[in-house]
DNA sequence: TGAAAAAAATACTGGCCAGTATATCGATTT
DNA sequence: AAATCGATATACTGGCCAGTATTTTTTTCA
């Protein structure tokens, strides 16, 4: 909290206010958080608002007092999801790179971090979305195809560049979405094989789909 | 039917017998036809054994004439989605082939027209294995690793054979899984891309991921 | 053809669960 | 300390649905 909260907090109540709202947020958090785990385990369907209050140590309509209802916690989720990678990816190709390969590089290796450490909210994501109300689902599905073509568009630039094989078809940018989305079947924290690992095995496999492979040294 | 099952009909009864054995099976057939689409379409969990029934122009005890339970069904569809896969496999490993990239071109386009082929089956295993009882998802687990296995055997056997990048690891068998089963994320019959452009940038997907590229003519 | 068996339908049950109406409790205000 | 208010709990409802008991229809075959 500033200076500035603290001063006027007798006079105008804006701390008691945000402090709130922090609350609020919090605890609207952490509903998603134990939900998305949930879901995850046993699926959408499955699991009951009463097992999911249960596990936050609340009851059912508490969790009606942050969620107009139950599609509406599934749509969080999924938001969490794929509004994180995309984040990433934005933020990554907003930096400074020496080429194309490099870019690519760093941009799979961030996302395939995120799946890693939010494997929970991707999984629902692509499991459940069909679930979501017709809204959310235009909603989230419009970030997801900018992901999409953010991506293709990087290939093509590659491409033009003369740094991926010009034989390679954008949509390998669709391909290699599939192999980020392909790592929670697979990948479990504390398995044989490190998140580094694997992260290291999709660079290497996406750069071999682009046709930009590291040359051998 | 043969001469021999008409010749024992009077006798024994054998071609009554075997003829209602075939109806038993077309009707387990034509039941797990319909859930697999439905389920795909809303989910094992949401969708009900009434609609099943509905969509069959049957009723609901019907269905438990020809299975144990809801599970039952599920475990059938996911059955046939990896139990084709893995048939088509092996067939193709046991033809003649030139060489290692010719027999894993092959084999990724089989399976690969398998998946297509059967989208929802493979769909539905893969999303909804989790509520299989613990008996039937080893099983079908089972089938599922000698599925990869074999996989991993081909990339091998091509790395030493000299035909693959020998910087490849065998767990791109993993990753080649993956390009399979992303397939039905995204083509959909009577979409803009057709079912053999989709398999032939899978072939194309595949090779690059194993380092084993038809050099360029 | 009619009795028995097989196949499938009707009708029901028990439990679960999303969502809600009402009650309680603790903090804040007066 | 009584009144108010916000936050959360208790207690309930209505509908759904897997699974079953019973009845009806169809087939078999003597």
């Amino acid at each position: 909290m500033s200076a500035v909260a603290r001063k006027t907090r007798r006079a105008l109540g804006a701390e008691n206010a945000s402090l709130k709202s922090e609350f609020v947020a919090f605890k609207t958090n952490r509903i998603v958080e134990v939900a998305s785990r949930l879901f995850y385990q046993s699926g959408y369907s499955s699991c009951t608002l009463d097992n999911v209050a249960e596990q936050l140590g609340v009851t059912k309509p508490f969790l009606y007092s942050y969620f107009k209802n139950k599609e509406a916690i599934l749509a969080a989720i999924c938001e969490v999801g794929i509004s994180e990678a995309l984040a990433v990816l934005e933020a990554t190709l907003a930096g400074d790179h020496k080429n194309h390969r490099d870019l690519l590089a760093e941009v799979v290796r961030q996302v395939g971090r995120i799946v890693i450490d939010r494997q929970e909210y991707v999984v629902v994501y692509q499991r459940e979305m069909k679930h979501l109300s017709a809204d959310d689902h235009e909603r989230i599905l419009r970030l997801r195809h900018s992901f999409d073509h953010q991506i293709a568009e990087l290939i093509r630039e590659g491409i033009e560049a003369g740094e991926f094989r010009e034989d390679t078809d954008s949509f390998v940018a669709v391909w290699i979405g599939g192999l980020i989305s392909w790592i929670p079947t697979w990948y479990s924290p504390g398995g044989q094989r490190s998140a580094d690992d694997v992260i290291d095995q999709l660079v290497t496999a996406a750069l071999r789909l682009a046709g930009a492979e590291k040359p051998t040294n």
